[in-house]
DNA sequence: ATAACTCACTTGTTTAAACAAGTCAATTGG
DNA sequence: CCAATTGACTTGTTTAAACAAGTGAGTTAT
């Protein structure tokens, strides 16, 4: 039960690409919990998940006494998506566009105590310090900032980096990368963000840090990824859920 | 069980505490599944919700055949929370800052084509438009500009604005927000933004475009938020997902 | 010594069932 | 005619059980 997905990920992905092609009309219900699980043969649970994971993508809404209530609006081809973790390379290739990287400096660092108060690295954490441009149909717009723990990754070399990092990480050393915390800012440009980036009369960077923690709960990587404001985006969907001060 | 929260949000609350006051030390596991049944007397399902859902926190991460690893760091304090839609008014109350809004302008429009496309609202749709300013410790800091379907809120003032917008619709109209779209982008800024907030060096604003759905699914909100650069600050949990194409 | 296996533990998935609670239309009672 | 009730539907919460599958330590067989 693990080469073939799981049941409640094959559901999602039917009732996703339905909701997708319009089978089921916007602004109208989706068939019942109980109507699903008779074409599915499943269990109501495996049901619910499927459509629990729709209504955190905002593909729809769910009432109770009511139904399942279809809210799906097509998103801007060019947005990330949160919620899920998403390379640079991963979203060039949905999007279709045509993306390089390149390494500008790769160094080896100990973390001191100003870097480890940004970063969250333990003072002295051997690092290494990678400085990556990335190209979107050829014109450079992200400038990329990472500091990698250096005995998660012991062989990584300019090589790979300029290939898919995770893909490395991932496929060769078999870490699993599981939760990434992220923030968003905006902050002037800098010189080094100049150097390399073309950003005409804006003045400030679009800035996502990233601190990804792997299987072990270990934090791995810290990258400030400073994006051309022109074609940032950045898209969410957001669930209300009751307040509570227990 | 709806006057007391439900049992999975108690025994959150509870692991959450745990977990920000350090009872759980970071970078070790919590106990196991097993043992939370029978220090809070029910279900294995139930612990499971519980755990599941300080996962998207970021709180705690899972990892089969071994057990839940707590990776909490505490995040900003001026922070925006992502994962819930939270309004200016709590962001502040939350972090115990002093905030005011003052209604700038208030008018009755319908949606031409033009703004149909912006915003998503069908054509010849009557709205309020309203402007509005966020002063945080005295300052003004955001500009807001909301398009609100008129069928949804037909007795809206400006005097209500000024007040709580969500308060209103939840409290008075008893209606029930449950899903919202956002999406952040950088703006260059426009001279409406220069009027009323004091962007120094900065060229930009942070932007973020707010549809919010009732539970009907009909979206009654679409809302601007153009923040000052240097107090903008957006945090986000991602779960890595297992990317499938069926 | 080392490789393979076993075993006790962990979390992950799925099913089944019961009850709570919201919604809406039809029916009933005044 | 209108208000209240009923009843059939919906989703929401919780429990229980079974099996799958990953982890790591200890044991066994070679």
């Amino acid at each position: 039960m693990v080469l073939a997905a799981q049941k409640f990920l094959q559901i999602y992905s039917v009732l996703k690409a339905r909701v997708e092609s319009g089978e089921y009309p916007v602004g109208q219900l989706l068939p019942s919990e109980n109507t699903l699980i008779t074409e599915f043969h499943c269990s109501r649970n495996t049901v619910r998940r499927a459509i629990g994971e729709l209504v955190r993508d905002g593909y729809v809404q769910t009432r109770q006494g009511w139904g399942v209530c279809n809210i799906f609006h097509p998103i801007e081809q060019t947005s990330y998506t949160m919620g899920t973790i998403e390379s640079f390379r991963e979203t060039a290739r949905r999007t279709g566009q045509k993306s390089t990287t390149r390494v500008e400096s790769f160094t080896r660092i100990l973390a001191d105590q100003a870097l480890a108060n940004q970063t969250g690295f333990p003072v002295g954490t051997p690092l290494f310090c990678l400085w990556r441009i990335h190209d979107l149909n050829g014109r450079p717009i992200i400038f990329n900032i990472s500091y990698l723990r250096e005995d998660c990754m012991p062989h990584l070399t300019p090589e790979i980096a300029s290939e898919s990092l995770y893909r490395y990480l991932e496929e060769e050393l078999g870490m699993v990368i599981v939760t990434s915390k992220r923030t968003i800012t905006v902050e002037p440009a800098t010189d080094l963000d100049r150097r390399w980036i073309d950003l005409g009369q804006y003045n400030c960077m679009a800035v996502v840090t990233n601190q990804a923690y792997n299987s072990q709960g270990v934090m791995f990587e810290y990258t400030q990824s400073r994006h051309h404001p022109a074609i940032f985006r950045f898209q969410d969907n957001a669930v209300r859920r009751p307040v509570q001060d227990l």
